[in-house]
RNA sequence: GGUCGGUUUGCCGAGUGGCUAGGCGCUGGUCUGCAAAACCAGUUACAGCGGUUCGAGUCCGCUACCGACCUCCA
């Protein structure tokens, strides 16, 4: 690669070019899903993003290690340190074991995230699973003298902490601001501050999901999962941090906190976040109330949507964002992104159709060296998307006879086309090509034909009969010079 | 109130100080028995005011409006 990858890098504010720690090994470590509800766009904004980053690194052919934990405890609601476990809520609002509330979402997650076309992580860590490792945690931040014990709760001193680094570093917080800034609620007695996080919490005993400590019987903080996990897995020092934005402060924060506090310096080379999905430039979140899960985009079914969308539409909708810009969700946006995304696997299949030359008029190293350029640039998708439509036209052009390719140059738009839609922007297309394959396909294609047939005797009133019939069916008649092509809307 | 970000053509959405982002829509054209689809062409905007500069959506200042975080959130 002649240019290298900057992505931006919220702890620095800037672009910065990324050096892994250890070559050719990338660790990448992202926020994944409180499972207490159903996956909405949010989420998807979220895992598709760092789908994608994943998706380019291992094309740029390092080896990652992709971690997406999944928070199913300790994550509290209304106030983190005072709060009800949201799983613990949910489950006995519905009388479920806690497990099973975790795991009717975990599948609900996955299940969206598949269909999103979604690479699996390497390691989906489960925060219950991790109860001893995270005690451990405790422990090691309590012998650096950075957290303190109140009535068999650890609380993280934050006031302490400062005073030997700095808290606030990523989220430019400084901690005069937050005295006078923090919420003052009730029952925050237990703690020196009211900034200062929970690292280990005594459970109440409608608290449903506790595990014993030399502490207390009790659960941890949700920050602590975080640390926890990322370098169990990736070491005490990994490449990337990620997630969405509105987790930056307290959480990202805390998570700094809590590593340097054991480690001396923070775990996290690059953090990246992405922006929120808005709805009617609010934005779209859980506990608002306005997010729109993700099984309704796919089905249509939700006041607010004029009709269903598929996963690839709404993955496409995203790319033609940047990932650090809010993405204001309408009905209007997602319909062109997926008229746009049918023009442009349109072209892709038109390449097959292409004839090679003994030379080229067309540049291709150049459209491709742009495609690099673009995602070098903190993975400008939207950028990459209008080289690929340039695309689009150069092939046009050579079909119309305008241009001409060479064998070599034709295996290299391809290629091109193969690995940045389907492999990095990581879109696929439909299963219309299923359906053709099968009986009904053919018995269209019998029945077009008896209508070509019908043309060719200018029977038209037969012909606008069928005509009428298939599109009533929903088959979508495209009639060429010599011949037809389908589809099934 | 504090911190940070945004305001781009009909809509969505990129823009590294100097030459057309792109998509959708719209208009015209090609093809066609008609239509649809497809393809081709056209469609030059940067909240306001002031400043820096030979030259500013692009840098600086002020104003207006919008949003995020400061509480759980992707």
């Amino acid at each position: 690669m002649k240019t290298p990858l900057y992505i931006y890098n919220t702890l620095s504010k800037k672009k910065e070019e990324f050096m892994p720690l250890n070559p050719p090994h990338v660790g990448l470590y992202v926020c994944g899903p409180t499972v207490y509800g159903d996956a909405h766009l949010g989420h998807a904004r979220a895992a598709i993003s760092f789908d994608l980053l994943y998706r380019y690194l291992k094309y740029l052919e390092y080896k990652v290690r992709y971690v997406r934990n999944i928070t199913d405890v300790g994550h509290l609601e209304s106030n983190a340190d005072e709060g009800e476990d949201k799983v613990a809520k949910k489950a006995r609002l519905e009388q479920l074991e806690p497990m099973e509330v975790v795991q009717y979402y975990i599948n609900d997650y996955h299940h969206n995230m598949l269909r999103l076309n979604l690479l699996e992580p390497s390691i989906e860590p489960l925060a219950s699973g991790h109860i001893i490792e995270q005690q451990q945690f405790v422990d090691k931040i309590l012998k650096s003298g950075f957290a303190y014990e109140k009535n068999g709760s650890i609380y993280f001193d934050v006031e302490k902490y400062n005073t030997k680094y700095k808290y606030g570093i990523l989220s430019g917080r400084v901690i005069e601001d937050l005295k006078s800034n923090t919420r003052e609620l009730e029952g925050q007695s237990e703690k020196k501050n009211p900034f200062d996080f929970a690292l280990w919490k005594k459970a109440t005993p409608e608290h449903l999901m506790h595990w014993p400590s030399e502490w207390s019987e009790g659960f941890p903080g949700w920050h602590l999962e975080c640390s926890t996990m990322s370098t169990k897995y990736l070491g005490k020092e990994f490449d990337i941090h990620g997630g969405g934005m509105d987790l930056l402060f307290p959480h990202h924060e805390c998570e700094i906190a809590q590593s340097t506090a054991v480690h001396g310096k923070s775990s996290v080379k690059y953090w990246m976040h992405n922006n929120m999905i808005t709805l009617n430039g609010q934005k779209m979140g859980k506990s608002l109330g306005n997010a729109i899960s993700l099984s309704d985009f796919f089905s249509g079914n939700h006041p607010l949507l004029e009709k269903a969308y598929s996963p690839m539409t709404v993955r496409f909708f995203m790319m033609q964002a940047h990932y650090r810009s809010t993405l204001d969700f309408s009905n209007a946006a997602l319909q062109a992104a997926e008229k746009g995304m049918e023009r442009l696997f349109r072209g892709i299949d038109e390449l097959e159709k292409i004839n090679p030359s003994d030379s080229s008029t067309v540049n291709i190293e150049d459209l491709e060296e742009k495609c690099h350029l673009a995602m070098n640039d903190d993975l400008n998708t939207p950028i990459l998307v209008s080289h690929l439509f340039d695309g689009i036209k150069i092939i046009h052009s050579i079909l119309d006879g305008k241009e001409t390719i060479s064998g070599p140059d034709l295996d290299r738009l391809k290629a091109l086309y193969s690995n940045f839609v389907f492999g990095i922007l990581g879109l696929k297309k439909g299963n219309k090509e299923q359906v053709k394959s099968d009986l009904s396909s053919e018995l269209i294609e019998t029945i077009l034909n008896l209508r070509l047939e019908a043309k060719r005797k200018k029977d038209f009133e037969t012909s606008d009969q069928i005509r009428d019939f298939l599109i009533e069916l929903g088959v979508e008649i495209k009639d060429k010079k010599d011949g037809f092509e389908w589809e099934i809307k």
